[in-house]
DNA sequence: GCTTGAACCTCCAGTCGCTGGAGGTCCCAT
DNA sequence: ATGGGACCTCCAGCGACTGGAGGTTCAAGC
């Protein structure tokens, strides 16, 4: 037997290892991001090191934001060290220019929500500030000038906060 | 002042003023944040003011990022203007630390991924650099504090970027 | 060998805020 | 009367998972 160090894994040792939940490790591996392990003869998985490092590629760029066709194309590069790595280049300054786009909006909405709510003392909603400007849809106190100002709103860029506090 | 002319406006109407879908107006109204309409004969709906009014609150509470439950009680709080708006309060305050986690968060990652991307000057994959800091899942070159340093990566509060360039 | 019970398996539905298509009906101008 | 665009309902799909139901396997302890 070549003994090569073949460390094996079950789903949850490699949960345990990258923090990645085992149904999350199996959806990878549906979506063919993480290729599909040996099998013990009841059908469970088996990982070894190559599925350890991958899944740490994968976790990390999902951290970093990428979506799950950049991290595709990115395995590809890595799986092919002969190529050119211009690809990655094109998909981590899209991904610059996605978040600054974020960041500008989330920048601006911080400034118009936390206006309006500092405007309001408390009392009645009769005269409460913040429902007073939501049901303004004019809203001439809008400091925002890309929001609003043209008619179009199908940007539609930000995601609420169902975000939770981590479980 | 009660500028109660029974002014009818189709779905078209209400979307071509508020700039909201017809399809996402029906969603609004089978998620019970807009109240169902009159219809004509033929079942078509008809809108009066005070939709065109409620539409266009909803539509400037999403596009400052309060998720539809929030908006529920904004609306509520809206439709009972004896209340006291201490809950309006509570809502866009949990919205402003929210944006605010959020922007941490786009902050650390855009300026890895901007360093990241910027040491790499090009060439074959086998030595590119983004490639090589994702593959690290221990990250040393990480500048992110809250980002791997500690075991728990169960925040995930970035949505990758399929907003598209539409805004 | 037998018994636990935790971990694993597959399949499927739900999350959030819409969006789009299929297949049919209505309305209004000509 | 007709043409065609706007409208109707119902349902599936997006992205990236998550959770549950209902059943099987594995490893440890006796």
């Amino acid at each position: 037997m070549a003994t090569r160090r073949a460390a094996a894994y079950s789903i949850g040792d490699l949960a345990r290892a990258t923090g990645v939940k085992p149904t999350t490790i199996r959806f990878y591996e549906a979506e063919s991001l993480l290729p599909a392990p040996a099998r013990t003869e009841g059908g469970h998985r088996i990982y070894g090191q190559r599925h350890l490092d991958r899944l740490g590629f994968i976790r990390h760029a999902r951290e970093l934001g990428f979506a799950m066709p950049d991290i595709r194309s990115l395995l590809d590069l890595a799986d092919h060290p002969e190529r050119d790595c211009t690809a990655a280049h094109g998909v981590a300054k899209a991904q610059i220019a996605a978040i600054d786009a974020k960041l500008r909006r989330l920048q601006a909405l911080r400034a118009e929500i936390s206006r309006v709510a500092a405007a309001c003392g408390g009392g009645r909603a009769e005269e409460c500030l913040i429902l007073e400007v939501l049901a303004d849809h004019r809203h001439g106190h809008c400091t925002d000038p890309g929001h609003g100002a043209d008619g179009d709103g199908s940007s539609a860029g930000v995601q609420p906060a169902h975000a939770s506090a981590g479980g």
